[in-house]
RNA sequence: GCGGGCGUGAUGGAAUGGUAGACAUACCAGACUUAAAAUCUGGAGGCCGUAUGGCCGUGUGGGUUCGAGUCCCACCGCCCGCACCA
């Protein structure tokens, strides 16, 4: 008897896949399509074991549906450009590109030993010319569109690196890598039009039924919506050209309890009486500066500064009140101007007390008469207050009906107008980088600004630069700007700036349906393939990469490259959990933390016999060392293996904890099942004769039943615990080796979506025909899933105190017929009638004293 | 602060309102072995009891129901997201 060798199986195996090219996908007219998509990775250069699960969990989804008969796309690429190639040649030397093609070599030679069901033929980088080529097309037609524009807009610039962090690269304050203050800085950038989409982003969540509702949640509160009015007050006395300070506000109900206005420090009247005002100008530079500290932000003084400038107050024309520049007022959102509220406002009372500012009661509580001192009277919007001297007359309303008739009592007397509002801005997407797509337009001293002309792209990334000193290399290279004016002709600059890394993945999976065409999609594939009927990611994109995608969605069908029904491109979205492992701590000399790899930790002990500390499961990270390296499983254990485990232990969606003793099991099961197959591989005649076993034929049944199930809503972990059932029943059972070699080859089957490889090998040591990969789903007979007996657990007042077995059939009054005559009823009934029995048919008996 | 999710054996977890703890790990016992490993068989929520069995048990407290881990309310704890949004 040869034992399980998965080294050998699954080389073998993939070489069998790759040479029929069973993967790959083709338009069928037959079948239906089914498009599975996994997150596609950033090249570190090493998968871990978050790939392997996340992959895996696609690749069953894939290979389900190849045997129940539908033409599957299940591609791969790389998410390639982006700061770490450009911080590994400043840190190392060397090429960005070289970085990145050298990684994806590296981590595709790690992925294919997982014997993944992926069509290698449409792999692309998003750093492939011929993939930013046509980014750059598709941007060019969004300009043309309306949906790309350029606006001056305040930026985080580090001035070490010469460059523009995001927000998460500002680490209190300072510059991730240089250190540096880092400074604000207003730029022109390149923004995308999402914000118009808000409203039609925000509704189409409603839709996206088979999203996890915590990510629709997610991206709804980020898109955000408020109702409010938007009105002028007008200045009393004309300032810098300034007649009237629009403003913002979702509580009109309250106006008449306006206590001063605010606004922002960048707001344009406050930048013009900055120039001559110093101590303004003070107030408002110490007020940016702060503006970036998280930490300071969450505490943050709410501070102002009294203009001197007033504006007249809309129902009490005689009345000003006084214009502040306030810190906590923010110039992108609404108007960047707001009035003060202080008696049901807790931030704008504190303003008010801490400058003397009045504070006037609008409504009062149905039940009491107090005014309002330290805490604003902030009640919900649906409670009833009564109001005093409200403009239109209203004496008792709750606060949206206020609000409401607010709205349309300006809008006729021709004050303001109702205007929803969202949170979501304008996605900036000018890097000042050299690792990303450059964005193909020209400045022109003529022209100005000037779209690249198709033909000319792509605009590709000069391969002669530099990353010695700081700063954009395109912006100092010496001849790559030079370019005509696609227009006039006359020597002209190219735009240096290239795109977020955000854009390359924000379409990325309608360019897998033609990954070769000369636009960015080809209609008829995209029409064919799209959507991605499932797509499988962390839950670390449930915003900005998911709304991007959509938003790109919509953007490519306005542009004429993707059908209307692919506005929403993922019609189903499963969100993993992480791979955690525990963490082995000791402490050096001065006590500071020392971490130990998994593989030199044995029973709590260091090789040299000191004991560690564990420290309770977390995300497995190189910096803690709670890492298992997914290559060194493969090697011990094959890649079955680790499949098979990172799907056992944890519900998918949950994280999974790495543990040596469970990949341990995973293997022994595998082992056993192995064995199973030899056992059963060669039968006797009298074996062949022998007749049917029904227990086992049951089990069977159950088995497909339970495991199709469970793949199909992604239980993956009750799948799993099924097969682990049915493999026991196989081994115990008394039937013949013929029958059971059947099961067996069953058992392969249901098998196959998650180890893949021994599954085809016991296919074929079993005679299987064909390729156990293609073979079509095994289907559970209905007859053989109803049990001819049930066991009827009898309640007594709802506590079991006995059991009943009868035919599966059996009708509700002879089933309580015979619980009556049980003796435990009996007993308690002592000859007396119960209140009442529940018969539940096939579940439960409940007798009621 | 606002919004959401989750609390079940030693551990990961299972359970269309119907026998709580499937399956797996760790543990214990037995078989095989000179021994160990591997493999196989069995045990196991807690308490009481030799046992048939009984009582308790899904974070805490209430409620709905013939029946609640599951539905509702309040609280406690943990996790996640957002947060000066006018």
């Amino acid at each position: 008897m040869t034992s399980y060798t998965p080294s050998n199986i699954e080389a073998h195996w993939q070489a069998v896949w790759e040479k029929e090219e069973i993967f790959r996908a083709t338009r069928s007219a037959e079948k239906p399509k089914y498009y599975v998509l996994e997150m596609f990775p950033y090249p570190s250069g090493r998968i871990h074991m978050g790939h392997v699960r996340n992959y895996t969990m696609g690749d069953v989804i894939a290979r389900f549906k190849m045997s129940t008969g539908h033409s599957v796309l299940h591609p791969m690429g790389w998410d390639a450009f982006g700061m770490p190639a450009e911080n590994a040649a400043m840190a190392i030397g060397g090429h960005p590109k070289t970085w990145t093609y050298d990684n994806i070599a590296d981590m595709r030679s790690q992925m294919k030993p997982l014997g993944l069901s992926i069509d290698w033929s449409r792999e692309f980088a998003t750093c492939d010319p011929e993939y930013y080529g046509q980014q750059q097309a598709l941007f060019l037609d969004m300009l043309d569109a309306g949906l790309v524009y350029r606006k001056n807009a305040q930026v985080n610039w580090d001035p070490v690196d010469m460059t523009v962090l995001a927000n998460e690269q500002v680490i209190d304050g300072k510059g991730w890598r240089s250190g540096a203050d880092v400074e604000k800085r207003e730029l022109t950038q390149w923004f995308f039009k999402i914000s118009d989409m808000a409203g039609e982003l925000k509704q189409a969540l409603d839709g996206l039924e088979n999203w996890p509702a915590k990510v629709r949640l997610m991206q709804d509160n980020w898109i955000g919506e408020s109702r409010g009015l938007e009105m002028d007050f007008a200045l009393t006395t004309p300032k810098h050209n300034f007649e009237a300070l629009t403003i913002y506000t979702t509580r009109p109900d309250t106006l008449a309890g306006a206590g001063f206005m605010a606004i922002a420090p960048d707001h344009p009247l406050s930048k013009a009486l900055e120039t001559e005002n110093a101590p303004l100008a003070a107030f408002n530079a110490d007020a940016r500066r702060m503006d970036t500290t998280e930490a300071a932000m969450e505490k943050a003084e709410k501070k102002g500064f009294d203009t001197g400038i007033t504006v007249k107050h809309p129902l009490y024309p005689d009345q000003t009140l006084p214009i502040w520049v306030a810190n906590f007022v923010l110039m992108d959102y609404g108007t960047g101007a707001i009035f003060g509220c202080p008696a049901h406002d807790q931030r704008d009372l504190d303003f008010a007390r801490k400058y003397n500012l009045p504070v006037i009661d609008t409504f009062l509580a149905m039940d009491d008469d107090t005014p309002v001192a330290k805490i604003a009277f902030v009640p919900a919007k649906t409670e009833m207050v009564r109001w005093i001297n409200h403009p239109t007359g209203i004496e008792i309303a709750t606060g949206q009906d206020a609000i409401n008739q607010t709205i349309d009592w300006a809008e006729a007397k021709g004050l303001g107008h109702g205007q929803t509002q969202y949170r979501l801005r304008d996605w900036g997407l000018s890097r000042q980088r050299y690792w990303g797509c450059p964005i193909p337009v020209v400045h022109c001293k003529t022209c100005g600004v000037v779209p690249e002309k198709k033909e000319n792209l792509p605009i590709k990334l000069p391969d002669d630069v530099s990353f010695d000193i700081p700063g954009n290399p395109l912006d100092r290279h010496p001849t790559w700007r030079n370019t005509p004016c696609p227009s006039c002709g006359k020597a002209s600059k190219r735009e240096t700036d290239t795109m977020d890394t955000f854009v390359d993945s924000s379409w990325y999976f309608a360019r897998f349906t033609a990954p070769g065409a000369k636009t960015p999609t080809n209609m008829e594939d995209a029409a064919y393939w799209m959507n991605v009927d499932q797509y499988i990611g962390g839950i670390e994109h449930a915003i900005l990469h998911l709304l991007y995608s959509r938003f790109f969605a919509r953007a490519m069908h306005i542009t004429g490259h993707l059908p209307k029904s692919a506005v929403e491109p993922f019609d189903a979205l499963f969100t993993q959990g992480m791979v955690t492992h525990e963490i082995y701590q000791t402490r050096d000399a001065k006590g500071r933390p020392v971490y130990h790899l998994p593989e030199d930790v044995s029973e709590g002990k260091l090789k040299n016999g000191t004991k560690v500390d564990v420290i309770p499961s977390a995300k497995m990270s190189k910096s803690k060392k709670n890492v298992v390296d997914p290559l060194g499983i493969i090697a011990s254990y094959g890649a079955d293996t680790a499949r098979w485990f990172v799907l056992s232990d944890s519900p998918p969606e949950r994280d999974v904890e790495w543990t040596a003793s469970g990949a341990e099991a995973a293997y022994k099961h595998l082992s056993r099942v192995y064995r199973l197959a030899t056992d059963v591989k060669t039968v006797s005649s009298a074996d062949e004769n022998a007749g049917a076993d029904l227990d086992l034929a049951r089990a069977r049944a159950l088995c497909i039943d339970g495991v199709t199930r469970d793949i199909e809503s992604f239980g993956f972990n009750a799948a799993i615990a099924k097969l682990y059932a049915f493999t026991a029943a196989i081994a115990k059972s008394k039937a013949g080796k013929a029958i059971k070699r059947e099961s067996v080859k069953t058992l392969a089957q249901l098998m196959s979506p998650m180890t893949p490889h021994i599954s085809e090998e016991i296919w074929s040591i079993l005679g299987g025909e064909g390729l156990i990969t293609l073979a079509p789903w095994p289907t559970a007979e209905a007859s053989l899933l109803k049990a001819d007996t049930v066991i009827l657990p009898i309640q007594i007042n709802g506590k079991r105190r006995g059991e009943l077995q009868v035919s599966a059939d059996l009708n509700k009054e002879e089933v309580e017929k015979l619980a009556l005559a049980h003796d435990a009823v009996i007993k308690v009934l002592q000859g007396g009638t119960p209140k009442k029995v529940i018969v539940v048919p096939g579940r439960i008996v409940n007798v009621v004293i």
